[in-house]
DNA sequence: AAAATTTTGACAAATTTTGTCAAAACAAAA
DNA sequence: TTTTGTTTTGACAAAATTTGTCAAAATTTT
């Protein structure tokens, strides 16, 4: 259950690589992906998806702490936080409902 | 189960109230009112609470469909759209926790 | 202490958001 | 069916946010 910056840190800090040749291959400064590592940026699904290849570990896992890092992002301090992810999750499951109804494939 | 859209339109009808009306309470332009009724923009935090006052229902009730509606939002058509909901769930609890141990009140 | 790496913050460019406006489309009433 | 009132649409501008660069400062490693 860890966020992506600590993710992809560690990932990094495994390979003994510095932060230049992973921002060099996601083409962008070393600051930025420093950043991203601590948390203090958001990455975007694009680089989220280089990183996966990059590293070599599944692109889901790394999209599923990236975009809940996202959501929890979202809901900051709002003391109704559960509540909408429950909500929300209620109509996400309707959305995909009425998708598979629609597509009926 | 509504999005905030939805909710408000309905208030409204129910009220026999013109957009006009509601948007010039809300200081912004009908056309705006509009689009977040039919979900086509989002709605900021203020109005939102400033549409609870104005109707006189929970603010609460209003903020927690309006921000489940960001988080779906947010998910777009993701296809790990409901781990990342339940990832963030956890994260959400985890930092909850995380507040009542420092404050401890 | 020198070299390499990481972090910081000021800044600029690009993108997104937020709103206005006026015309078009629609609905209801006369 | 014309008039009146309401809602929707889309082009546009201003404001705010995001995304990145850069160079210096701080930290870590050798």
């Amino acid at each position: 259950m860890d966020s992506l910056g600590n993710t992809i840190r560690t990932l990094r800090e495994e390979k003994k690589l510095p932060l230049r040749t992973v921002a060099a291959f996601l083409d962008i400064d070393q600051a930025i992906l420093s950043k991203i590592e601590r948390g203090q940026r958001k990455a975007s699904r694009e680089q989220v998806v280089k990183l996966a290849e990059y590293f070599k570990v599944k692109e889901n896992d790394l999209l599923v702490a990236w975009l809940s890092d996202k959501l929890v992002y979202e809901l900051e301090d709002e003391e109704v936080a559960l509540k909408a992810l429950q909500m929300a999750e209620e109509k996400v499951v309707y959305i995909i409902k009425e998708k598979r109804k629609s597509t009926h494939s």
